[in-house]
DNA sequence: ATGGTTGCTTAGCAA
């Protein structure tokens, strides 16, 4: 059977809304993570959503954050938060349950600048990230780890790696730290079937940076062994990143056939 | 070049 899982930074629900809307009749995917909804769960727009035949679980947060899984079929066994006991206000995992495989969608700290209170927490919430898969899900079972991550994997995967590596997407520590989470036994989709570099799904508001294609790969579908097995195609929608008020992330899709 | 743009909320923060 085939399975399409789909991950998007919208950087807000309802300023993205007709290009949401848009997104989901061109690719029809069988499961959507969302980041960045910037809306409390009511303000979800649960009715749109529904008329095009998607069931919505919400983990939002009012103005900041807020994550998603739209699909065609009933999310089950829901989990959202890393549940470690930290307390911590920020809305930004949400996991469920679909035939064939778990999927988890996260928006991982943007962490500002290296060495601020924000980075710490970017470093800590990638570490907890790790603890609550440690927890929570075995590398044997069909699991999809979608989202942001804010940070790019490997040279190949940014624009200018010696300019970008002084910052919180590339640094050698935030590398060092979606590495760890990665060794939980997840493999990168789209590096799978995409081997040459040069390939970005965020590209900053500013400095005319689409134009010059300075971005960076930071949205990814990872997937447990079994899972990537199955992988058997992987892409970014840059076009969603052209036109009027874009988001300022790519979509991210990735294609399973599942037993 | 500490710039530039967008969104939420209305002056300033976050990305």
């Amino acid at each position: 059977m085939r399975t399409t899982v789909m991950t998007w930074n919208v950087n807000s629900v309802r300023a993205r809304l007709d290009r949401l809307l848009a997104l989901l009749q061109r690719h029809q995917p069988d499961v959507l993570c969302l980041q960045e909804l910037k809306v409390a769960d009511a303000d979800f727009p649960f009715g749109p959503v529904g008329e095009l035949g998607y069931r919505a679980v919400v983990y939002g947060q009012k103005t900041y954050n807020g994550v998603a899984i739209l699909s065609k079929e009933e999310a089950r066994e829901v989990e959202v938060g890393l549940d470690d006991g930290v307390e911590d206000p920020q809305a930004r995992l949400i996991s469920a349950r679909f035939p064939g495989l778990r999927v988890v969608s996260v928006y991982v700290p943007n962490g500002a600048t290296v060495g601020s209170e924000k980075w710490a927490y970017k470093l800590e919430w990638l570490a907890r990230l790790r603890s609550w898969l440690d927890r929570r899900r075995v590398p044997g079972e069909p699991l999809a780890v979608c989202g942001d991550f804010n940070v790019a994997p490997e040279e190949r995967d940014v624009h200018d790696p010696r300019a970008w590596e002084e910052t919180v997407l590339f640094h050698p520590q935030a590398r060092a730290a979606l590495a760890d989470v990665l060794a939980f036994g997840l493999v990168d989709t789209y590096r799978l079937h995409h081997p040459e570099g040069g390939r970005y799904s965020w590209w900053d508001y500013r400095m005319l940076a689409f134009p010059k294609d300075d971005g960076l790969r930071i949205d990814h579908v990872f997937a447990t062994p079994p899972l990537a097995a199955r992988c058997t195609g992987a892409e970014i929608d840059r076009a969603e990143r052209k036109g009027k008020l874009p988001s300022d992330h790519a979509p991210v899709i990735a294609t399973f056939d599942l037993p």
